[in-house]
DNA sequence: ACAAAAGTGTTAACTTTACACCCATGT
DNA sequence: ACATGGGTGTAAAGTTAACACTTTTGT
């Protein structure tokens, strides 16, 4: 009674004044022609953080991004072919990590946003809209903002993240204040120079965070 | 490379004012004395939920309880035996619920005060650690009451949960306001009587209920 | 009549929301 | 000097927290 197990991969970024999702374009059948999620097959001999962690990295190399376990999919037509019980993760990475990401892309791969997403193969369209709905609940938890913001962050910067996500305008006074009330992050002294408009100051987030709930 | 997948129960209850969880008494090797979750190798010609429901009516006959999938464990050395993969479930049921359970009780389970656990097997006391803290997270969206509660119920019982789940004291006018300015519940118009003191309204959930997060 | 548990209202502390002006930089 | 976006305070509305007495039943 054994089964395919495979991971699969939602890694979401805010693009444009939008959630964005990264998609690969199938070259092969089934499916050829549609997009779909990162994914791999779990072997035997590795666990499957490690199998998830090992798909990151051949998308993205050299940059560590923190998933979060989401769904178990396990519907019996789920692939076509063969049984495959696909186990969902979902994390949200950086402006910053796009950028770099977006080089080295000669394996056909691109962000959509997820309003307008292309044909999905298998049952990937389900695994996205349940992965957006889990970012949305994951994002009021402190451990996505360090994970996104592992360094610094400018406060309008991550208010324009709030703002994506929830999809709903913040008073920016209200923001602020909110956010330092938490003790959860300190200015670095720095700001940021070079756009238009007053520098904004840089924060970072305290090592010793304990809060969970944000929102 | 395919792997064994298993299913594992986490279902809890509040019992004489503790969170106990329900265990089996293993009597073979391996671990031939401890006690372990109800577990399920799951089929090839079955999803993980059928087999979830499959091994609670092995449990619970004739009881509809509703259970939501928590964590995935895949450490390969996590069975002695071979390499499972574990699909966690978590779920919490009604003092009524366990009334009844306790009748056919000749499958030696038992429920355990989750401060006072036996030894248990496999990784079964990381897994319901995991459970614990999911079950309090998860117990603050309305879904996980209307499942405990899909009839009538007092509130001096819902308070007296939530009491021991969130492990603190609750002031009575308090809670009943707040949870009545939620609107999600209804009068039903009648009362429990037969216990010492005044008696109880009786109340239900509204089926229209959209409300996610309480409290 | 008394013990036991349920039901109720008011005030103070705190949190959230709404709102407008000044500040630092680049052009 | 002006355009652009960042930073700040205050008052009103809403929410939460603290608190004690009355009501209904069973014995």
């Amino acid at each position: 009674m054994k089964n395919t197990v495979e991971t699969l991969i939602n890694l979401f970024t805010v693009h444009e004044g939008k959630i964005s999702i990264l998609l690969f374009h199938k070259k092969d059948d089934p499916y050829k022609g549609y997009w779909m999620l990162p994914t791999s097959i779990v072997r035997n001999n590795e666990t499957i953080e490690e199998n998830m962690m090992n798909c990151l990295e051949r998308s993205f190399p050299h940059h560590t991004i923190t998933l979060t376990q989401n769904e178990v999919y396990s519907d019996l037509d789920r692939n076509p072919d063969n049984r495959v019980i696909g186990v969902s993760y979902v994390g949200l990475v950086d402006a910053k990590t796009i950028e770099l990401s977006s080089q080295d892309g000669r394996m056909e791969m691109e962000w959509f946003d997820i309003t307008m997403l292309p044909k999905l193969a298998y049952d990937h369209a389900r695994v996205i809209g349940d992965g957006v709905h889990y970012l949305r609940k994951k994002f009021k938890e402190t451990s996505t903002l360090t994970e996104l913001y592992p360094s610094d962050f400018t406060l309008p910067e991550l208010q324009h993240i709030y703002e994506i996500i929830f999809n709903k305008q913040i008073d920016r006074r209200n923001f602020r204040k909110k956010f330092i009330r938490f003790g959860l992050i300190e200015e670095t002294g720095d700001i940021v120079k070079g756009s238009t408009g007053r520098p904004a100051k840089l924060y970072r987030f305290k090592d010793d965070i304990e809060k969970e709930e944000l929102f």
